[in-house]
DNA sequence: TCTGGGGTCCTAGGGCGA
DNA sequence: TCTGTCGCCCTAGGACCC
């Protein structure tokens, strides 16, 4: 048995416990920048605010209806993410973590164990260890999981959060429930062809042939559909090394200068450059991006991206920096307002899988520097120590004008309580 | 004025050597 | 020497997830 265990409209959850204030008022968390809504308590979600919904078009919804907005603040959710995750591992040591609010955790051998109890367990530690509510789905599949999550979640009361499909019964009248667009797998576009095809729900796509599934799906639809049939194809998944690594980002203005984007390159090469240290990685090539803004259909549009392999595995940032100014000087253009730009680092190795190379040899003091960097860092704060293509300056700064304190990380943002 | 960020997997199609 | 075919590798692009 599978068990899906998926945090309740997570961000804002994670507002509500250090603010308990907030409980049955509407709370919507917006992406960096403020730019969008990516969260919505339920409360929020009845007034209409959809996800991804632009923050400043809803700016008078927010304030005529008294809503809580957020900026994002991923130090408290990751914190909050990993607590709960600790928690789920002590009910069974086969748990992958699939998302920053969500887990699969696998039972064998629980076949006589009343599966509702253990769910309600579940939730019970989570909610008091952490106050962050959770819903629950037990299916034989990994798919039909994530179905039970759903049917947790949307009658929260009368399952109390926890739904176990366990019958071909029970299983069939989910699959029917269930509308095809809220399938997991299927996306838009695959939601559009078969709802073309009279395809509506998630059982019928069950009843589709596998030669149609598997000429029109690939074999991942084909997979989705043994899956909901009760066939398990999909398993627990290890934590395996990230194949590339980015930082990207939107400017909170538009840019002109040349100097400007490269100053924020510069700095998502070292941001790039850090998180492939601590994997353990290296890597062979830089990709660098920018573009413009897509929506401003009045000003000229442009886009580019490059690659730029290394000579050398490496994962210095002084040695990144220097790729992806050398990137950037081959894609930038001038007399364009650039409004997003990413560095992505490509085709990783680990560090101990070295391979020597006769020519273009690395700088050997960019090792212990780089180690120097990282303690510093650690020690002083993240970012305090800047190479010489990032500002020295200037502060460039993400629009978060509603960002809560970081209760559980920074100490100097504790929770205080007064008589 | 203001519209996120970070990933994975699969397939088709072209280049290329056997 | 030329041509056809097969299979491998690589890349771009599409689809999906949170």
């Amino acid at each position: 048995m599978f068990a899906l265990v998926d945090c309740n409209n997570f961000y804002a959850s994670c507002e509500r416990v250090f603010n308990p204030n907030l409980n049955g008022k509407p709370v919507v968390v917006l992406s960096n920048n403020d730019g969008c809504v990516i969260a919505r308590s339920n409360e929020a979600k009845e007034l209409g605010i959809p996800m991804g919904a632009p923050a400043f078009e809803y700016k008078t919804t927010f304030d005529k209806f008294k809503i809580n907005v957020f900026s994002s603040n991923y130090a408290l959710y990751g914190d909050m993410s990993s607590r709960i995750m600790t928690l789920l591992s002590g009910f069974t040591p086969e748990i992958e973590i699939y998302s920053i609010d969500e887990a699969f955790l696998k039972f064998e051998g629980f076949k006589y164990h009343n599966l509702l109890d253990l769910g309600s367990q579940m939730r019970d530690q989570v909610t008091k260890g952490t106050g962050v509510p959770i819903s629950i789905g037990f299916a034989p599949t990994k798919a039909l999981s994530k179905v039970a999550n759903k049917i947790a979640k949307k009658y929260a009361s009368r399952t109390e959060s926890v739904y176990v499909i366990d019958s071909d019964e029970i299983r069939i009248k989910a699959l029917k429930w269930l509308p095809i667009e809220d399938v997991w797998g299927i996306g838009r576009k695959h939601a559009k062809r078969l709802k073309e095809i009279k395809i509506k729900n998630a059982y019928q796509f069950t009843e589709l042939s596998d030669d149609w599934v598997r000429k029109n799906m690939s074999i991942v639809g084909l997979r989705l559909k043994k899956e909901l049939e009760g066939v398990p194809t999909l398993d627990l998944e290890s934590v395996v090394d990230k194949k590339m690594i980015a930082t990207t980002r939107s400017f909170e203005r538009m840019l002109t200068s040349y100097n400007d984007v490269k100053e924020r390159t510069s700095t998502f090469a070292v941001s790039c450059a850090e998180k492939l240290r601590n994997q353990g990685s290296h890597c062979n090539a830089v990709m660098v991006f920018l573009h413009t803004n897509g929506f401003r259909k009045d000003l000229p549009q442009y886009g580019r991206n490059i690659i730029i392999k290394s000579p050398f595995p490496t994962n210095s940032s002084i040695a990144i920096i220097k790729l992806v100014n050398t990137a950037l000087e081959g894609i930038y253009q001038e007399g364009y307002h650039y409004k997003k730009a990413g560095v992505v680092v490509m085709d990783l190795t680990p560090i101990d899988q070295k391979q020597l190379t006769l020519f273009n040899s690395e700088n050997t003091k960019h090792d212990p520097i780089m180690s120097v960097v990282d303690r510093l860092n650690k020690s002083y704060g993240n970012n305090k120590v800047k190479f010489a293509s990032q500002s020295m300056g200037r502060q460039w700064k993400m629009k978060q004008e509603h960002l809560s304190p970081r209760y559980s990380t920074n100490i100097n943002e504790i929770i205080s309580i007064k008589a």
